[in-house]
DNA sequence: TCGGGTCTTGACGCGATCCTGACGCGCCGT
DNA sequence: ACGGCGCGTCAGGATCGCGTCAAGACCCGA
């Protein structure tokens, strides 16, 4: 099933979105601010986002650029400015297509379709796979010689930023950053830690590990 | 060089189109009917097609779906035509982006980027590559026959500093400054003893460098 | 209140990395 | 021919970062 994330502030839209895309067998979950879409995008991943630049907290185009820090989600923006330079500046942030408002139910679902389409071959790969263990981000799940793997919430949380990225390096502070907060991008101690026991839960040899992969003096890196 | 397919049958659309592209660096071919467009794109593939849905010869979205049938190519259609249902016909034939007349130039170009930046299997990753090794700046990676080589922290800074300007040549005291700091300037015996490790392991024949250069009395050059 | 699991923190040993000085070689000007 | 200069090479010791372990603090459900 599909899943999109509406982000809107107006009620009224909201319902009738997601009446509308329901009926479609769309799954649908809402968020009313650019906070709540970025987490709520984080913790459960999308196939779609509709985002509607009006909010009341964040910038509409900070979320767009807060979503493509880490992902290729498709993201329609809704507005009801019509200026060509708005529409520049949303798709030049990173926004797939610009719909004005008022549009057409109709119109919107197959730009949705268009969108979807177009990035199907990249399935923002939900699930990575090694010759040790198998990662499925959307699913939370990690799994090892068929049986499930039991992470604690730090444990995981320190594997799927490295799993975002596989192959490239990841520094200490953005691990930090990532996991633990702004905060504590100076303590390096945690990551010792915590490396140490997702590759004795993941590597075939935590000894000589293979895919949680060490970078002397800058950071860790993922090897699928 | 991005090669962009311009399809439309009115003479003077077509000669604002062609100059703005070319002044934006793209390179323009032209057809006025589908059936050129369609033999066009066959012997010369575009890396993105525009097209007018009013043609004198087949529907446009006949040339839509002639498109599709072979290739993936994105497609951005133009139309006068500003109802949902014609959007809806055009978007569901296959195409990316549906733009109604008149539109700005910015706002074309703009989604010509969006599509094409949708379209692209890797976003240019910043690699350079020679005949020995490759270098990713993202990944923060050399991969050399095939396997990754391990650099330490001040081998992969000094590296980077040489392959952000290809050809031209560092002297020792850039060298020195971007890798070990300002008070280092005067020193210039890490840089021998650095840059013979990064020749022993990068280069085919590490006694006879062909791309880590060394320039008696001056600095160093990567050569790509 | 108790107990299990999770997160933090510090200390320790070891290996990798970095720095340093010395030596040999080739080039170039004298 | 000779000496100076710059470069490449090597190996040893100081230092740093990483992996490891264990003990205490903390959280949350029973």
């Amino acid at each position: 099933m599909t899943r999109v994330l509406v982000v809107d502030d107006d009620p009224t839209l909201v319902r009738a979105l997601v009446v509308n895309l329901r009926a479609r067998h769309f799954e649908v979950e809402t968020a009313s601010d650019g906070g709540t879409a970025l987490r709520r995008a984080a913790s459960h991943p999308p196939d779609l986002v509709i985002l509607d630049l009006g909010l009341p907290d964040l910038d509409g185009l900070e979320v767009v650029a807060g979503l493509r820090g880490w992902t290729d989600v498709p993201i329609i923006v809704l507005s009801a400015r019509d200026t060509q330079w708005a529409k520049v500046d949303a798709l030049d942030a990173g926004a797939d297509d610009y719909v004005t408002k008022p549009f057409g139910m109709d119109e919107l679902l197959a730009r949705m379709r268009a969108s979807l389409r177009r990035a199907m071959p990249t399935p923002s790969a939900p699930v990575v796979t090694t010759d040790a263990f198998t990662v499925d981000l959307a699913a939370r799940r990690v799994v090892r010689d068929g049986a499930p793997v039991r992470l604690t919430p730090t444990e995981w949380h320190l594997l799927e930023v490295l799993v975002r990225s596989p192959g490239k390096l990841v520094t200490h502070a953005e691990l930090l950053r990532d996991v633990w907060g702004p905060a504590y991008v100076a303590q390096s101690n945690y990551l010792r830690v915590y490396l140490a026991q997702l590759r004795r839960k993941l590597e075939l040899d935590p000894a000589r590990p293979t895919h949680l992969i060490t970078e002397p003096g800058l950071g860790y890196r993922f090897e699928p």
